[in-house]
DNA sequence: CTTAGACTTAGAATTATTCTAAATAAGGCT
DNA sequence: AGCCTTATTTAGAATAATTCTAAGTCTAAG
């Protein structure tokens, strides 16, 4: 079974050499670089790719909902590729990002008090702290 | 009764002018203003105060846990009197934004697949929508 | 009234990101 | 293949929010 996944192309989306490689990092380790470490990892296997290049092809994945965007209070944006509907756990010692599974089943109104009428197009949920067991 | 929502008094905290007009502004207020809204809004009862200023008074209420501080994406941050645990509502149409209360009793692990010993210090959550029936 | 530390200030510095203008590359057409 | 048009990339400048720095001001305590 083929799909983005495997073949690092994007329906509606010319793939270029930059773009291909900033989804491949993206893809491969999953853990929620920055642009600037995107940049960093890519560097070598692409050389002379620009930092701006990074930005404007993580911008054109975010677009095309090929990646998703993440951003921690107000620092530098880190980039998913998991593209389900899910939330951060930010562990606080370690610093790494965890993506967390929102239960099945569960209706956002049945935690929050919602106004009746809303119509949410996205939800952000982050949770901080640290896990003791390590 | 009298507590920090009637005195402006913060425990612990030295009442300054600057410090007592940003906190005011919030209090009075309570529309998520960034710092430089804070500014605009206290320079003709406080002249010649400073946005750094502004700046150190908002952050000095965050340590104090007197306010809370707000981030959207990476747009400027905002700041918030309500310390009552809640997220936020952010109307697309209006650019208004509305504290959404969680509901009683709902624990975070009842919708969320969180680490079984995960101690969270921190939970942001920020819906983005319309209000149709406005 | 002095003094030490806390607070405020203006402006410089920093950082992440976006913009600009020019250079390059790529697909479609003859 | 060769040409053309448009998309993409690039380096570096520009921007915006915030923090830093160093100097000045205030204040509470003695």
């Amino acid at each position: 079974m083929s799909h983005p996944a495997d073949t690092l192309e994007i329906p509606g989306l010319r793939m270029t050499k930059q773009r291909k490689e900033v989804y491949r990092v993206l893809m491969g380790n999953r853990d929620h670089p920055t642009a600037a470490e995107v940049y960093e990892r890519i560097k070598h296997s692409t050389p002379g790719i620009s930092l701006a290049t990074v930005y404007n092809c993580l911008e054109t994945l975010v677009e095309h909902k090929a990646v998703k965007q993440v951003n921690f209070e107000r620092e530098s944006s880190r980039y998913c590729p998991n593209l389900s509907e899910h939330g951060h756990f930010h562990d606080e010692v370690t610093g790494t990002i965890h993506d967390v599974k929102f239960k099945e089943g569960v209706k956002l109104s049945d935690f929050l008090d919602i106004p009746e009428d809303a119509e949410i197009t996205n939800l952000d949920i982050t949770l901080r702290g640290t896990l003791p067991l390590n």
